[in-house]
DNA sequence: TACTTAACGCAAATAATTTGCGATAAGGCT
DNA sequence: AGCCTTATCGCAAATTATTTGCGTTAAGTA
């Protein structure tokens, strides 16, 4: 259970940066995030915590969001959480809607786009969601 | 508070292609989403609702969101719906982040990337979320 | 108009999230 | 290393969000 040892100095120093104190709970949060193949919800987190309790999960993801350590990836009716683009490159995701499988998409012609539209639109571009579903192919034959 | 006709005749037959009975709440919450210039939560749904209360409203959205009529538009940590393509046409956010307001965006080039990036991840495409989001103009102004 | 039953709306259960507060431990300072 | 300060933890409990049960009402059909 050991993130690599440069994430770890990053975290550290923004934790810092943000007056944020580097607890346990908060360790084995970002820990959890960044062995995670896909974002990860509340309730993951908390079953697969040892120490943490709802109440500081939910606390501790708060700060960590508002420091910009983790970000926030709506999903349908449900919220998941993942590190941040300082930790992970940035990315959006293409999930299966049958069995929920995710991969990663990394596509400069959409971020591009992305921003191009926001200019379009008036606005400076701050951050955006994008999330893609469909059917995978191993769900499509079976029925 | 009266839809277009042709918005209302379709209403009408999606509503019994899917066996729903066309309520008045029902028909509240469409009239109410037709009229709005952008996807509105559960509690404004609520309180700008006459008759609907909380458990119907819900139950009803659920109807309808399941039936295809209604679209979730997830933004931050909250949902909204809106009246799916079939009665708007499709298209997507780009919302202040100080002042809220919101502008729809249309975009062939976006839709067309959307399917193209499913088709390399493997995947049929069936729907994508999509929010953008920034600063305008005169929130920038004020600072 | 009458009949059948889906949907309403009340009450109450359950789930999700937030708040208050005393106890604990992180981080800075000798 | 040990001490101090105070942010954070974790418990209990409040608040908010959502779902379920059930008798009543009204939409759709003949």
């Amino acid at each position: 259970m050991q993130t690599s040892d440069l994430l770890q100095t990053t975290f550290k120093q923004d934790m810092s940066r943000a007056k944020l104190r580097l607890t346990r709970v908060r360790q084995e949060i970002f820990d959890l995030l960044s062995q995670a193949d896909r974002p990860l919800s509340i309730q993951e987190l908390v079953s697969a915590s040892n120490r943490g309790h709802f109440v500081s999960i939910y606390r501790s993801i708060d700060a960590m969001h508002r420091a910009g350590i983790v970000k926030l990836v709506p999903q349908g009716f449900k919220n998941f959480f993942e590190l941040s683009d300082t930790y992970k490159p940035h990315h959006h995701h293409a999930t299966c809607e049958k069995c929920g499988s995710s991969l990663e998409i990394h596509s400069p012609e959409l971020e591009k786009l992305m921003k191009q539209l926001a200019l379009e639109a008036g606005l400076k571009p701050t951050k955006h969601q994008f999330e893609l579903f469909g059917v995978c192919e191993a769900c499509a034959d079976k029925g």
